[in-house]
DNA sequence: GCGGTGCTGGGGTCCAGACCCCATGGAAGT
DNA sequence: ACTTCCATGGGGTCTGGACCCCAGCACCGC
């Protein structure tokens, strides 16, 4: 019943929601309903209801929270792409390893936004993953970009995969977070210490983190150990 | 310029927004919006930020999420409730662990809701808490109750304490954690490198721990930081 | 074979942190 | 009032780790 206006009325892009905590997930459905072009067509609470409703529902851009219970947003994300290679999964993440980021578009993502991004980026960004574009956080983006460079610096071949952390390399990572010093994991290793420190650096390039408590962190977080780990006291 | 409604204008219930995503409290802010007897007078993104800003603007609930860098919400409770002890303070987690509902609500805070809660809880905590009551998310107030339940069974004593760390050395174990060095430290609290040392080194002592993952691990564990604090490259 | 990578080992420099000593001022408890 | 604890800050020493250089050997894929 209305005239159509200049502007040709492009029929929304369709979004699935999945993010497991209410409050947040009502508060980026809030968000994009001020977008006039975006419309939210489902929520997920999990990875699983989020891969039965992108079966479903065939959204266009589905916005993946990472930390979600039954099945958390990387395997979701997998499955996605398997059964639907064109869908754009853009994923939402509290936490913005290097490793995790090239971990998650290995995987075929087409954007990676952390959490602390500015909210109206978001629909930006679903825009931009709709027209085929990979989208990141200007943090993401900007250390995305000084890896290249140092890459390239190295002479590195464009076929990169940067951060496998090697069985070995997962071994010193382990004893380092569980509180050993250099000395200790090359007793436990049966290895010259040079060698220990060596893997450490190792460690610390390929992860970009260049702490023990930041290296500790990661190992917790990526399940190498547990933080409840007891320490040199016993 | 408006003549008078029926209804009393009453002045809003002024809050302060504290929740280190910004992209999840800008969504939090969205949903609040539509309350027009709720007013967010100012955002924070950290805990430190937090305490500043409840000082200065003085408003009358502060949604305070938990997880947050530099200063954690539980910290930061602690603090603003020192200097305003009549403010409310709504804690708003993403864990529902007993240990940790307890000790928040032991520090004085009005109320404490699980992000999993449904979006339109949070404007009515937020009436409740400013009237003087309590509010806690329904799974939350259904174990507390059944935990009271228990412990008068038990018949238990309120009495505990294990190595009790100051609320300085807590602040100090979180940066450390989060992978400060002594001397960034010093300078995000203001006081000298020297002192950050001895406070590093009476937790140490107190927590029989001498590793700086040790610290890292004690600090995930007890819930001072989260395993997926972002590193130094932010 | 040749390049890539992982694991091994050693040389070095430099600074941060661990651990020792000390003191002062304020707040809180007895 | 006196003690205890906390937070503050300074003096020192010494070791461990961060980061740089270098190398050989083994494996894998092409």
């Amino acid at each position: 019943q209305e005239t159509y206006p200049i502007v040709m009325p492009m029929s929304p892009i369709t979004v699935l929601l999945a993010e497991d905590h209410t409050i947040v997930r009502e508060g980026l459905r809030a968000l994009l309903k001020l977008e006039s072009d975006i419309q939210v067509v489902a929520e997920a609470q999990d990875g699983r209801q989020a891969v039965v409703l992108a079966e479903k529902l065939k959204p266009d851009v589905i916005v993946m929270d990472i930390a979600m219970p039954l099945l958390n947003g990387m395997e979701a994300t997998r499955q996605i792409l398997h059964a639907r290679p064109g869908v754009k999964v853009l994923v939402l993440s509290a936490h913005s390893d290097d490793a995790y980021v090239s971990r998650v578009m290995e995987l075929g993502a087409s954007g990676y936004l952390v959490k602390q991004t500015a909210a109206h980026v978001l629909p930006e960004a679903i825009r931009r993953v709709h027209e085929g574009k990979k989208c990141f956080s200007p943090i993401i983006s900007r250390r995305r970009k000084e890896q290249a460079v140092k890459a390239r610096a190295r002479g590195d071949l464009p076929a990169k995969k940067a951060a496998q952390i090697s069985s070995r390399e997962t071994e010193v990572l382990q004893l380092i977070a569980e509180g050993k010093a250099n000395k200790e994991v090359a007793e436990e290793l049966k290895i010259s210490v040079k060698t220990v420190e060596k893997h450490r650096q190792n460690l610390m390039d390929k992860l970009n983190i260049h702490d023990t408590a930041g290296l500790t962190r990661h190992a917790i977080a990526t399940g190498v150990i547990e933080s409840s780990v007891q320490g040199t006291t016993l």
